[in-house]
DNA sequence: CCAGACGTTGTT
DNA sequence: GTCTGG
DNA sequence: CCAGACGTTGTT
DNA sequence: GTCTGG
């Protein structure tokens, strides 16, 4: 799954590697290295205003929570969709044809499980682009009348050289498959869902340390290599 | 008709 | 909001 | 995803 | 064990 994700990109380099037209997020852009659920993200929607139809980028709170929720506590239980059943789940099948996003990301962590031990790797484009993930929004009111855009990033079956970590992977859009996904108005769900797919693009897999299982850490040694674990219960001698 | 659910993952 | 189950 | 909490009352 | 919060 995904449940964790980096966009150590600043502004300027996402602008480009993105090609995006508008830029409507609130506050500025630090570089990111552990994106939590609950947390605000940078997101890519299509926008049909003037000057013409083209990628926006906007912030949004990672974790989804439906129109109708009664609690937004819900958000830590949608922060992904399973892509296979996104057309049925009531929770998304409204969204598919409407509100779809592409989270801006450019790598994301896994941990395998080892009997108790879980150590976490990083998977991302060994030349540093962006891996845009195929999303779905919503807006909830709040009952003091405020409003919270939400996402959730929707998965799918790991590819064959992810599957030694996981059995799922976030669905990673190819460019050419970027703006079919983002075009709700001109695009139906079927063509979309048609994207909803393991990724063939280029990605590098390694181990890193425990510091990225606490959201409290936040900087570049996050994604340091990290030996593989050796002798960590009593096999020293 | 109303009430209640609405989700994914991993682990056993 | 919308569907399923009772 | 992992980490951390998990409770009520009354008094200050 | 299970849920909430980040």
């Amino acid at each position: 799954m995904c449940g964790r994700f980096t966009l150590t990109q600043d502004r300027k380099s996402i602008v480009e590697d993105l090609e995006v037209a508008e830029w409507s997020a609130a506050g500025e852009h630090r570089p990111r290295f552990n994106v939590a659920p609950t947390q605000s993200a940078l997101v890519l929607t299509w926008s049909d205003e003037a000057p013409g139809s083209h990628r926006a980028v906007r912030d949004m709170r990672w974790g989804l929570v439906p129109g109708w929720a009664k609690d937004p506590a819900i958000a830590s239980k949608l922060i992904n969709a399973r892509g296979e059943s996104i057309a049925e789940k009531p929770s998304f099948r409204n969204l598919v044809g409407r509100r779809r996003c592409a989270v801006i990301t450019d790598g994301f962590f896994e941990w395998k499980k080892d009997g108790k031990a879980s150590v976490p790797h990083y998977i991302h484009d060994p030349a540093g682009k962006a891996l845009p993930m195929a999303g779905l929004w919503d807006v909830w009111k709040a009952p003091d009348d405020t409003y919270l855009t939400t996402f959730t990033i929707v998965t799918t079956e790991a590819r064959s050289d992810i599957t030694f970590l996981h059995d799922r992977m976030p669905v990673i859009l190819a460019r050419d498959d970027l703006d079919t996904w983002l075009d709700v108005a001109h695009v139906p769900k079927e063509k979309a869902l048609a994207l909803v797919k393991a990724y063939a693009g280029p990605l590098e897999t390694f181990p890193v340390s425990k510091l990225v299982n606490s959201v409290r850490y936040d900087s570049a040694e996050i994604i340091r290599r990290a030996d593989p674990e050796v002798g960590t219960q009593g096999s020293l001698f």
